[in-house]
DNA sequence: CATGAATGAGTGTTCATTCAT
DNA sequence: TATGAATGAACACTCATTCAT
């Protein structure tokens, strides 16, 4: 009995990530992610149920590595500032070395594919760093507000601004992050 | 002969973004359009050469109007905290009373239809209030940062904010924007 | 705006009783149509909802015309003696320059395709005879059964008879329909 | 190296007649039919060289078996009434408790899965029944046809009708089959 | 013997678009 | 202008069968 090639889903992702990076979501198809990946059609239904079952499995897969990696070097007990700055630098720096995730989560976040039950699902990666954000609303650092709006100005500026700066033609070329994480900080400082 | 009928475009732009939130952008197709519509397929390529076309000829004339909305009842000789705020709550105005149309948006922002080149014209309809924060960070009362730069920082984070709150389990529910529209000054201000 | 064409049915319909007896009703696929019709395969779903749709109207229409063709020359208030060997040949007759269509109907109505609507509905098509039986019975000329008993006795044996006469190797070479139509009349005279 | 496990090709013909009755003969596939089984595609292809050949060993098996039923409690030496009366009684025996086997072989027969030498090999297990309705003719007891025809008056009605009373709304519903017994000795008696 | 993996060819159906009226 | 008819190409998915273990 053969064994699961376990290369194989990872290089269905792959191409899922640069076909949606070069056609669009609305235009990858099985067939063309077979024929990229150099695998029948027939194949990928062996790793999963549907195109839609594909597409959510990759998609939790890629964000649950994005989250991961935004959580690189913190350590909860450092000073909340110290660890704002250091999410934003790894949120950044996730952005970076791996656009086409991040322009593939964004195309598919917006879709209807992405379910509420996947998010919440996901929003367990979080709670680390939700609970860092309490502790530091709690010693008055940071405005009385739900740590998950707080999480979200850090989060959604800088997401949004570094898609606009991948342009050819940005209005925002040449941006300096440093400054961009400050104002995250100004915006959700005490 | 008849003369266009200047009733279907608009007809068939309220179509477009009935079906996409209810189907989502991959799924439409130039059939369901029509029929929807109330007409043929064939009529449809008389107001527009392609689907693609449609749907950027689509995404402009919406984006434009959202544009607009948003510049509703501010003088350019006010105070740029005024404008700010003003600018803020027109922005949610518009995508509570135009929640569909604003979804719409936001997938095909994402997608590869839209261009650069239709980029920079929609950019035109931001020149006032560009201008407006050049003045606030002359006078001293905005960081000396890129316009463009600022204004990201209040449209993003209001609209990423308020996509989450339209979610069924929504992570950030009863949000008051007012708070909202605090920081996203407070982001800014210098 | 074209006018649909009233020719194509027809070809489809006689596609669709060529393949079945070539292939059976096992292979027949919308794409085999197409090809030996000379249509696309989109043509089809023009003229029928689906491949079942097609399929039982097909089947109804065939049907119909074999159940007409059942009454020539039958009038109603002949001898009911008269009326069965009538019925009797003008069936051998249909299945005889009809094989083809006739085969299809008997593969078709093994299938679950044909639903018990679609019998009720042919069903009115025996009205007529099944009204002439119901005199012969009070007038005891037949036997005292259900009228679709009797009649059944006549369309049932020489049709499975016919099937078999026609088989290449057939266990009943040769045989003489006017003695079957015989034995007909003696399973229900009274 | 295992033996061949007999009980595998039963459990096969299980299945096959369980899924051809629910979703017909033209839906089932080899995948489904392992599945349902618990087994492997690959294993079905140990027991059987192919689709078609699964399909026609099943039919041959399934019609030798109703054949060898119909036999029961008939000696030979009987007056011929009561074996064709005997005969009658098994065959509608056998439909009643074994209808999914019986409407497998229906939906069979009529499809060009049948050969014409698989039915010259199922005619074997007649004969003895045929030697008897010869011997019936001889001695004036039955109508002077072919044999095969007297036998056929036998099966084929009762078969058809059987048919038509399982339908949820039966044109025919509560027979009692005695008198259609006695319908087919009349058309068979001399 | 038995199997899950693998596949090219096929399935029914819909696509964006053009044609003929 | 407006349309239903028409289509080749594509869609998501399943097929019967074979392979490698």
């Amino acid at each position: 009995m053969r064994l699961k090639d376990e290369r194989k889903p990872e290089a269905i992702t792959k191409t899922i990530i640069k076909l949606i990076n070069n056609i669009g979501f609305a235009n990858i198809s099985m067939s063309k992610i077979a024929k990229e990946t150099g695998l029948s059609p027939a194949t990928l239904y062996i790793y999963y149920e549907s195109k839609d079952d594909m597409l959510r499995k990759t998609y939790m897969s890629i964000k649950r590595q994005m989250s991961q990696e935004c959580l690189s070097n913190i350590n909860i007990s450092d000073d909340i500032k110290d660890i704002v700055f250091q999410l934003c630098r790894n949120l950044l720096a996730y952005m970076e070395t791996h656009a086409d995730e991040f322009l593939f989560l964004e195309q598919a976040a917006n879709s209807p594919l992405v379910t509420d039950d996947m998010i919440q699902q996901l929003e367990e990666n979080n709670q680390d760093i939700i609970r860092a954000f309490r502790k530091g609303i709690e010693t008055g650092y940071l405005k009385n507000e739900s740590p998950t709006l707080l999480l979200a100005f850090c989060y959604y500026p800088i997401q949004q601004i570094f898609k606009e700066t991948r342009k050819e033609k940005s209005m925002l070329p040449g941006i300096d992050f440093n400054k961009v994480f400050q104002m995250c900080w100004d915006a959700i400082k005490a």
